[in-house]
DNA sequence: TCTCCTAGCACATTTGAACCGG
DNA sequence: ACCGGTTCAAATGTGCTAGGAG
């Protein structure tokens, strides 16, 4: 019953989204006062609520220029940023209304890929979903005015391979496919989202797709990377050298830099051809393809298809014959577009990461809490996966459960696409099968009991927060998976080998946590659906 | 043999404390 | 004592690459 009423939130968030994602968020349904419900004094201007919001992303045409390509984003076990960095420019809000910026990265699609002949093709049915993890900007909540005073970065968001990362970083799954969502959640007078009444906004770009990966496959990419990301100066080739020359003639003398050449001294040029074969990036299988094409929203890698077909076709771009390599086979090439950093300063100082439930296996949430949390870095919540066996079966009686009584992100549904089929996603297995264990740390956080993650994800919330449509955005009046935090002892679940060093950090990070985003009690379990199109096409 | 992952490396940027002068 | 600017070392963020695991 739960289920199905989550399916139709779903459908009519799905219903009021918009494609034409770079500029409105969608409104919230009128007859809801967001200001009123959400207990939040209302501007004494006009009354500026989440409809009237816009997000832009920033970087918009380096992003592109990455997703034309097929972005790739390296996780590490230390936790990687991203790059491009996610960046967006919010203006629409009530200068005065508080509200929380939060990012999620939930599964594109439910396939593992595998970079072969310079083109990534699907290479089987994805990994179990890693734990969910929610990053709320470490401003947050902060008045409208703050937000839209300059741009709001998230670049010191983390990604991460590791299944146990105590860090809060956000858990990914290498050679998957993921799309980042922007939240825009309205605080509530407790400057949390606990009320049921809160209103929220969904935001997705679908050219912020990528496909994580531990090394880089596409050298196209390393090579974007590289001439983009400040960081990365130092495999450029010098100002004198390789660049000028690259400015001089981009198109038919191919830059080489120093890095190539030494790789160059070692690679193999026998592969090359095999590689270059492919000469075309192609973002997706038929099953992608036949799927997007059954929901009728052309997948962004089937822009891919476009895009992916065409940007490195070999024989548009002979200048890859020189310095074209496969990444493997010490292959490596360099644009010769901007060489401008894209880095720029935000407003961000600190980060907080939330946890979310695995989208298909219910998850027992405790925190985790980093040092750098302690040094006013990023602050998490985060949960231990459970098996999928003990997900919920009856979702309403999870909801119901006391044990809910708690605030809930939404839980994530990766593959919406699929119910729309009228197949339902089939959840991944468990990957931490493990027992129960009380974690300290949970109850410090004050957080919410979550007996299982699964509850999340089978909460109507969770449904709540769908990636509605490509470059879409959806917005709720209510959230009604935001509840006020229980004081129900939380459950623990404790993972095999799960590192001590969280749970020592665990207690400084609840404390951290509950001052610079509550400043209350509440939790930001979360769990997080994304019914809409995760994989949305321009 | 192949794919994927990890750790250590060199290089560059960022950060913040220390210092100085007005 | 305070403020603003400069300097510098440590911390941090990059991709590269050899080697290991499966």
């Amino acid at each position: 019953m739960l289920q199905e009423k989550a399916s139709a939130v779903t459908d009519e968030w799905m219903s009021r989204s918009r494609t034409d994602g770079e500029t409105d968020l969608l409104p919230e349904q009128p007859q809801l006062s967001l200001s009123t419900a959400a207990g939040v004094p209302s501007s004494s201007g006009p009354d500026q609520n989440i409809e009237n919001m816009k997000v832009v992303l920033h970087e918009k045409e380096l992003w592109k220029k990455f997703h034309e390509t097929g972005t790739e984003m390296i996780i590490t076990k230390a936790g990687r940023r991203m790059f491009p960095s996610f960046k967006v420019k919010v203006t629409g809000m009530n200068p005065k209304t508080k509200y929380i910026l939060l990012i999620d990265i939930v599964p594109a699609d439910d396939h593992r890929y595998k970079f072969c002949d310079n083109k990534w093709m699907v290479a089987g049915k994805a990994e179990p979903a890693m734990p969910g993890r929610l990053y709320v900007h470490p401003d947050s909540p902060a008045t409208g005015a703050h937000w839209m005073r300059q741009l709001v970065s998230f670049q010191k968001l983390k990604l991460t391979n590791n299944h146990l990362d105590p860090f809060g970083h956000i858990i990914l799954n290498s050679m998957h496919k993921y799309q980042p969502r922007l939240h825009i959640v309205k605080a509530d007078e407790n400057n949390a989202f606990e009320s049921k009444n809160t209103a929220y906004c969904t935001r997705v770009f679908h050219e912020t797709t990528f496909i994580s990966v531990t090394s880089y496959q596409n050298h196209k990419i390393t090579q974007l990377k590289i001439e983009n990301n400040p960081f990365a100066k130092g495999f450029r080739g010098s100002e004198e050298g390789d660049l000028r020359v690259s400015r001089l003639d981009r198109k038919e003398y191919p830059v080489i830099s120093k890095n190539v050449v030494r790789q160059r001294i070692f690679s193999s040029h026998g592969h090359l051809a095999g590689k270059l074969r492919g000469g075309v990036l192609t973002g997706h299988t038929p099953v992608l393809s036949s799927y997007q094409y059954e929901t009728g929203i052309p997948l962004s890698n089937s822009e891919s298809s476009d895009a992916l077909s065409t940007p490195i076709p070999q024989s548009r771009d002979p200048s890859l014959m020189y310095h074209c390599f496969k990444h493997r086979d010490n292959t490596r090439h360099l644009e010769f577009e901007c060489k401008r950093p894209y880095l720029e300063t935000s407003v961000v100082s600190e980060e907080h990461y939330f946890r979310t439930p695995s989208y298909e296996s219910p998850l027992l949430s405790h925190s985790y809490c980093s040092e750098a949390i302690a040094s006013r870095e990023a602050c998490m919540y985060s949960g231990m996966e459970t098996e999928s066996g003990s997900r919920p079966a009856n979702k309403d009686d999870l909801t119901n459960s006391p044990s809910l009584n708690c605030n809930m992100w939404a839980t994530v549904q990766p593959y919406p696409r699929y119910s729309v089929d009228g197949v339902p996603y089939q959840p991944f297995t468990p990957h931490f099968p493990n027992p129960v264990v009380p974690h300290p740390a949970s109850s410090m956080m004050s957080r919410p009991p979550q007996t299982d993650l699964g509850v999340y994800n089978s909460a109507p919330i969770q449904r709540g927060v769908p990636i509605v449509s490509p470059s879409s955005s959806s917005c709720s009046p209510a959230v009604p998976g935001f509840r006020e935090t229980s004081s129900h002892p939380p459950l623990y679940h404790k993972k095999p080998g799960s590192p001590l060093r969280p749970h020592r950090d665990f207690s400084a990070c609840s404390t951290q946590t509950a001052i610079s985003i509550n400043n209350s009690p509440y939790q930001y379990p979360v769990g997080q659906s994304s019914t809409g199109n995760p994989w949305p096409d321009s």
